[in-house]
DNA sequence: TAGTTCCA
DNA sequence: AGTG
């Protein structure tokens, strides 16, 4: 009856989950910025179409990136580092737009960390199979300001470990619109993707995406 | 070592 | 198949 239909109803998971010390699952965070979300990043990704990055070690990487913000990620044979040009067009990475500022901000400040302003949006497509090995997000200047992960499309494990690489990692399900967010003691915690797993998204298709916001520079310039 | 592969 |  309608007990029946109260008991099913009700959130079988916390929105909130502590992954560790600074570190937070905000389940389903991102949501209600979906329907503005998807027309930005399709914008995106037209005027700086997804790439597959060469590591230093001179591998190609399984994850297609892009980048939204006046810096961009990214990797060739010489190193990691941060760029205000997209190296495929010689022209600027295109500007964040207000939703995805917006987001990260107020997942930020859900996770603990207010005030983040991020600089850089790096933007990941993983297909069947892609996958990203255990890292840290060490390129960026400044180390106080937390790092924001929106998940969209299909659902991936994340591997959320310590801060030596040698540390036991846990795994995480990630389904749309789930966010995590870890700073302070978390900061320069390892972390990566299990290869995804085949599957179909009704809005995205045979693809996740992820959104990670970064604050790169020192100091209050970007703010 | 933001990589791949093998093996217990 | 997942873990280390």
């Amino acid at each position: 009856m309608t007990a029946d239909l109260f008991e099913t109803v009700g959130d079988a998971r916390p929105p909130r989950e502590t992954i560790g010390e600074g570190a937070a699952l905000l389940r389903g965070f991102a949501k209600p910025f979906e329907a503005e979300l998807m027309p930005a990043l399709r914008e995106i990704v037209r005027q700086a179409p997804f790439r597959h990055l060469i590591t230093p070690g001179g591998h190609r990487m399984s994850v297609a990136m892009t980048n939204s913000g006046s810096l961009g990620w990214v990797s060739d044979p010489s190193g990691y580092r941060y760029d205000g040009i997209d190296p495929n067009s010689g022209t600027p990475w295109p500007p964040m737009p207000p939703v995805l500022r917006k987001l990260a901000a107020d997942a930020a400040a859900a996770g603990g960390f207010n005030g983040f302003a991020s600089e850089a949006c790096l933007i990941n497509r993983y297909v069947p199979g892609a996958k990203l090995s255990l890292h840290q997000d060490k390129d960026e200047l400044d180390f106080a300001a937390p790092i924001v992960s929106v998940s969209l499309g299909l659902p991936a494990i994340f591997l959320f470990g310590g801060l030596k690489r040698s540390d036991p990692t846990r795994r995480y399900r990630l389904e749309h619109g789930d966010v995590v967010v870890w700073g302070g003691p978390s900061r320069l915690a390892f972390h990566g993707v299990a290869p995804l797993a085949d599957g179909e998204h009704g809005l995205l298709g045979r693809q996740r995406i992820n959104l990670t916001f970064r604050k790169v520079r020192l100091g209050a310039a970007g703010r």
